[in-house]
DNA sequence: TTGTACGCGTTATCAG
DNA sequence: CTGATAACGCGTACAA
């Protein structure tokens, strides 16, 4: 290897300059490729750069040009298995358009250090994982034109923030549609996600649908509270199942709900799908290996993020784009259902 | 709500210093809190700041200042269940410090994307994880005496970079002898990571000390090739089940391949424990709801994350740090071991 | 304790 | 097509 750099310093653009005896400006341009350059030059600030070793600072440019090139995400917290895909997609994308990525969950700042740590000054577009930011600084995005979207959350009335989810209601209503109609269930809790979750919302929406279209009344005391996670799952079914509450089934809101599930069914000594049949929702990466294998529906959760970055993309381009993507969603049957 | 902002723009730092009657200094002053200043002086500021709704703009800091508040985590791809806990941890302990996170993953960008896109200039440090950065940069940042920390991979020779990880051999040691001296197993089979995978690597030293230890020869032959993945292990499994390889328990690199290989031993009819005993390696948040739950090597995996961006910090702030810190790991029994 | 003035490294605007 | 040069917004000696 050659001496990297004849200065101790990082190179910066005018060192390039100088040693291909050009001004400062043709470096820039050839750098960047907007404005025209002859070959021979052009050849010449390439080898200084490459001779130099030299990289523009994001900093300088981003001051001098008014564009982060970056995109911020912002998530409560970082759940696992769920999110991992989504993560996946917007990376990706990001990736691709040549944007970077700034993370920031929630959960773990101090109060006061949770504002304004991600916006206008330093990313050029926003995507906000449901209810992860405030209703006033939302409003104040909006109102600067700063692009935004959703993650499977509509935007509250008023902003018009583009939303890409998925069909929660239809999904939900698929999946207690097969465990009525296939498999003859009659009692089927729900477990549910967070309160106040949209998602959550929608599938309950879409379980209340079915069981309206098969003419089962609705029982309040099937709703279990949940939070999309194993841990509570399990404790909240043990909990129900130890005080006598019966049921033939369990649409889980999340796949991970529905593993904790299963394991408090099992513990309690009842089978799957003999005994309580299951269905979940997300279709997880592990959701068919599974003992049972899970039947669940598919969300194409690594798509909504890929899909949500797009359509970032394109508002900090300033392109016309939907205001709300709903991706399908579809019954995934396998045999916590009782198929097979 | 008043008018936020009296110009259109979003406010800077002089707009500050004009309505609080100071200078541009005395409000960089009480923004950082770094020198002293009056009280009543920094009332007014502080004021002013709220009323424009000042925030600074983190390029020019940057450019000004020369360090970016904001570290890089640099990751082959993000790999959901085990990946999540660590990103939690570092984007935990960095939230704690003030500190940003620039996240990029090698595995979506084009070839000629992936040079410098995370250096020293946009980042005050990088967090490196296994293998995803090529060692000519590794050798330029650490020529500059730029931070970096290695997350699940030792420093190539001749490079001083600390490192954190976990205990890998002494855990893989633990598992299998748990296996041979409680369970009688004789051949055991063991799931291994990515080729070249360094966790991998010391996973099977374990191994074989513990067969050694106890005077059980070594078969090449029960090494199944993997790459931490359910689905591979499923898939690599089944073939040697139905290849007619023969062995009484299975020692699985990572806690997914180990549900992968569940499902393929339940596909072939055979029963775990009964028939085949199997201990994973992480101890993912959903091991415990397995069907039957799963023994493992409990990794703690948040804290590689959370300790591994403290030493970062400390190196960022020039402070001194240990070359390796390797985290401990331990047997957690559940079932799938034949325990119980 | 406070203000002045310069520098940070680019991009963008104009002339040439 | 190329070169000066003025922003960009903030930190920070240095001076007062």
């Amino acid at each position: 290897m050659e001496t990297p750099s004849p200065t101790n310093n990082p190179a910066t653009i005018q060192d390039v300059a100088d040693l291909a005896g050009v001004s400062i400006a043709t470096v820039s341009r050839v750098v960047n490729g907007k404005s025209p350059v002859v070959a021979e030059t052009a050849q010449r600030v390439m080898e200084a750069i490459r001779e130099l070793n030299y990289v523009p600072r994001a900093a300088a440019r981003i001051l001098a040009s008014k564009h982060t090139n970056t995109l911020g995400l912002i998530v409560p917290e970082i759940s696992g298995e769920f999110f991992a895909p989504m993560l996946r997609g917007i990376e990706a994308a990001a990736g691709e358009t040549g944007f970077d990525l700034l993370i920031h969950t929630t959960a773990y700042k101090k109060p006061e250090m949770r504002r304004h740590t991600l916006g206008e000054h330093n990313t050029d577009g926003l995507l906000v994982f449901i209810g992860s930011m405030e209703l006033a600084e939302l409003t104040r995005l909006e109102s600067i034109g700063f692009p935004v979207v959703f993650l499977h959350q509509t935007a509250p009335e008023g902003l018009n923030i583009p939303v890409v989810t998925v069909e929660n209601k239809k999904g939900a209503f698929l999946a207690v549609e097969h465990l009525i109609d296939m498999h003859q269930c009659r009692r089927i809790a729900y477990l549910s996600g967070p309160e106040g979750n949209e998602d959550s919302g929608w599938r309950e929406r879409g379980y209340r649908l079915a069981l309206e279209k098969y003419g089962i009344p609705f029982d309040p005391a099937l709703v279990l509270p949940g939070d999309f996670s194993s841990k509570r799952a399990a404790q909240t079914v043990g909990e129900w199942l130890a005080g006598g509450l019966v049921f033939d089934a369990i649409f889980s809101g999340d796949d991970l709900a529905a593993v904790g599930a299963m394991s408090a069914l099992r513990e309690a000594g009842m089978r799957v799908p003999e005994d309580i049949k299951i269905i979940g929702f997300d279709d997880i990466p592990l959701a068919r290996h599974l003992t049972p294998p899970l039947t669940t529906i598919h969300a194409p959760t690594e798509e909504v993020g890929r899909i949500a970055t797009d359509l970032l993309v394109r508002l900090v381009r300033r392109e016309a784009v939907e205001r709300e993507i709903l991706l399908p969603t579809e019954l995934t049957i396998r045999q916590s259902c009782g198929c097979k």
